[in-house]
DNA sequence: AAAAGCTAGGCAAACGTTTGCCTAGCTTTT
DNA sequence: AAAAGCTAGGCAAACGTTTGCCTAGCTTTT
């Protein structure tokens, strides 16, 4: 379909006045006088005229769009942060892509280098699971600034808008020494991700505060983070000579699983074992025993996240940064720890 | 800080070239000699050169981006959808911008405006719980494509990809008629939304070709499809004197609140009360008893709207149409309906 | 009444890319 | 050997917007 759009060209030619006035007057800067401000706008509505952005991004050198790269956009805490970055964004009138990893590294480095094709001013980025190489992040940092949230790290010079994982960890792992219970595992990931090796640096730190011996026998490593993996090690701890009375588990995914287990052996919970999440799903308050977990706020992180990607692209200095802001948790305690 | 970002002239004064011979030689069009092109490939790598996105877009008054408005990103089916679009969108390098209208109406449009100004070449949209005035869409419709998503409307005269709403339900209910059950409830939106009404219609058209009376008393209306409300209407339901046998909730979240109320009333699920959902959520294998539900291929539906989006864009034609796309659904039978 | 200042709007360039048209200087055909 | 064709690359325009600089023709100041 052929469509004539209008122009300020068109607008120009109608009115028989020049270009330039037509884009004062419209922009309201430049002196024009209010007869012909009114008649150019009326012009304006008449033709149905929308200003061609694409033309404008070229002119000012920049797009108003920001890149966020996530590597699952449906894993829950992803989509708050999700949300308040759109919610930011939109705001300050900006576009805002969204790209998915699927954790996988080769696609990372793709969709990097894709989001400096789509020109963005600037990039959002949750890290995949296992990024070894950085060498593709420090070159397009070269070029545009980036804050990594979330799953971020400390080896990467850019600004880093994370959750206190190491305070939020500890307080659940507290918040168990706290109802009496003595022999507190934790189930985290093998190979430690950013956020696994933080919430084990919170229980350990917690352990140490209140002089509990570290007991190597209640650290469980599980390579996923589902469901289906937390129920797999339940089966595994249950049969236990000496089961731990309380388990942490660094996702409330893995915490699910174990209480699904859990259940289906009629172990108590908490009184048997008390079970403690991290993220505040919404199935923790579908399982029964409802879950006491480690609320984030991502909707925090993301507003923080675009506002300081926005300070960063209006600054004149380079983006290498070593500023990492710490978004604080809260301890939502319900049935799998609530003892009288 | 400032960039010297390198450009096609740059490449050319280097060389001593034209301009229109670098474009051709690193585009691969016109007749250039290997050897010329190899030495603009390799200038431009030295130059750590990027076409400029944004005055390719320009030049080709297209900026190869489709919008995407959802009620809300953290929905699960959404979600679903989602992948699906960024997933094709990302496989024919197309830009994907997000946004969220929290089903207000008022933002709604807004966003449709401002995806216009945005510069998009198309819009995917799932429209907003009440989406009364259809006028801003119609005005969109006149100068990009618009598909409608999963929340759809028969009122607006363009290409629809839905869930077959219908169908899903009418093999839901057949599942609970084959199971024996004779009391059939239904809940549903109280202001019927597009999906409430049509799983209504499954549900009426199951009973009316199984000869089952339709009893009125058992037709259940909620303001939102929460936990909450499915709690709260499951009191009232327990209390009844003549309760229903199986109930189906048009949504996942409707028949968990259902389920914890039954489960709060010792009432045995599904021997006395059989439950069904509808959209396969993460939280209905979460529940216990595990809940029957209704899968839709949300993946499916985001990629089939992708490519009519494409499709006609590229069409010279204009973009109304009253094309309807059905993806098929399948019935996943778990413990809330299971018997022997 | 001459000079200075102001108001309202025009001219033209610039952003980086692609592409239709053109042509010099070969090579091949008759 | 003249004509035709081909190869490799250049010229210049175009996309729509904004903005620095300019100026005609007023009005105000001295």
């Amino acid at each position: 379909m052929k469509k004539n759009i209008p122009t300020l060209k068109q607008i120009a030619e109608n009115l028989e006045l020049s270009v330039s006035t037509i884009s004062r007057a419209l922009n309201n800067n430049g002196s024009i006088s209010d007869l012909t401000k009114k008649k150019v706008i009326e012009e304006a509505k008449r033709l149905n005229y929308v200003p061609n952005i694409i033309a404008k991004n070229f002119r000012d050198k920049r797009t108003k769009t920001i890149g966020v790269i996530v590597p699952n956009l449906m894993h829950s805490f992803t989509g708050t942060i999700l949300k308040g970055i759109l919610l930011e964004t939109e705001r300050i009138k900006y576009k805002t892509i969204i790209c998915e990893t699927n954790d996988n590294i080769e696609k990372e480095k793709e969709l990097l280098n894709r989001m400096l094709e789509f020109g963005v001013d600037g990039i959002l980025m949750s890290l995949s699971k296992f990024t070894t190489n950085l060498s593709p992040l420090l070159k397009v940092l070269e070029k545009k600034p980036i804050i990594l949230f979330d799953k971020a790290s400390d080896k990467i010079p850019c600004t880093q808008i994370v959750t206190n994982e190491v305070k939020g960890a500890f307080n659940a792992v507290e918040h168990l020494i706290n109802i009496g219970k003595k022999r507190i595992a934790i189930i985290k990931e093998k190979q430690g991700s950013f956020n696994s090796e933080k919430r084990f640096i919170g229980y350990l730190k917690a352990l140490d505060q209140y002089r509990y011996p570290l007991d190597e026998t209640l650290i469980f490593d599980v390579s996923n983070t589902t469901i289906e993996e937390g129920e797999l090690l339940g089966e595994y701890i249950v049969n236990l000579k000496e089961k731990p009375d309380a388990i942490f588990c660094i996702t409330d995914s893995l915490a699910i699983g174990i209480i699904k287990t859990l259940n289906k052996y009629n172990i108590v919970i908490p009184i048997e074992i008390a079970v403690v999440g991290f993220s505040n799903s919404d199935s923790s308050r579908v399982i029964k025993p409802n879950l006491t977990t480690i609320k984030q706020s991502g909707y925090k992180i993301g507003k923080l996240a675009v506002k300081q990607l926005i300070e960063e692209m209006r600054s004149e200095k380079d983006f290498f940064s070593s500023k990492s802001i710490e978004v604080n948790t809260k301890l939502i305690v319900r049935e799998s720890t609530f003892v009288l």
